[in-house]
DNA sequence: CACCACACTTTGCGATGCAAAGTATGACGG
DNA sequence: CCGTCATACTTTGCATCGCAAAGTGTGGTG
């Protein structure tokens, strides 16, 4: 019965990137895709809910692993760091999400089996 | 929070309970959660693809959150432990799920505005 | 000119994940 | 009957990491 049940690493989820994986990177890189136009590091901070140390650190992370690429410019006579998701970035998000996916559906599926079965996929 | 861009924490997503979202116990609360009648220590060893230490010391903390019941018994002449969710530990993962969820909705929202966007949550 | 606000960076530490080594016991071969 | 191997975990050690507090630099204000 080594089958869908017993097969080794069915729930191991590879995929899940441990640079992404990590709450407070996942809001950076979720706020960074629904901005495209890039992030100036003080909005980033409140959107997050990150401390300063906290969010130069992540992004410091992200930008090694080139998942986000730092612009160091002046606005209004302001030092401004504005944050963009490169290219890689986005594919790896994106793929990222869509084993994020498979977790939620495995799960669910496994869920609704059951009577307490609260869990509704499909609320907004 | 009038407007929905703005809003400070807008993506913090403070639900992600830091005991659960991490790769190996997240592996493990949905093989669970997918076994309802419990696992024996190697099964839930090889379904997660982890070593022995790593799945004890994830076992541990678990359990010590109360999130998963640990009965050692004997099976074959051979000590067993098989372990299952508890009740608060399925209702806190079911959360959970609602949360990451919410991730997975919020960046396909964001991505699928872009033209290389390859998710397919369900796009047309 | 002193002082404060803003925009970050650096440092320090406690917690954590992971793997290698350790323990205990039953099965098996000679 | 003894030694070796396999199973089933547990413990230890290290290297990493997240987080918060403190530090740096600069421009505006009274």
């Amino acid at each position: 019965m080594a089958r869908s049940d017993g097969a080794d690493g069915r729930f191991s989820y590879e995929g899940l990137d441990r640079i992404i994986h990590e709450k407070a990177r996942l809001s950076v890189l979720t706020s960074l895709v629904a901005h495209p136009k890039g992030l100036p590091f003080p909005d980033l901070k409140r959107l997050c809910g990150l401390t300063d140390g906290n969010l130069s650190r992540h992004l410091a992370v992200l930008s090694e692993a080139d998942l986000v690429s730092i612009e160091k410019g002046q606005a209004h006579n302001r030092p401004q760091t504005l944050c963009h998701l490169t290219q890689a970035g986005r594919t790896r998000f994106l793929e990222y999400l869509a084993v994020l996916e498979q977790v939620v559906r495995d799960a669910a599926k496994a869920a609704e089996r059951m009577p307490d079965g609260s869990l509704n996929t499909k609320t907004a």
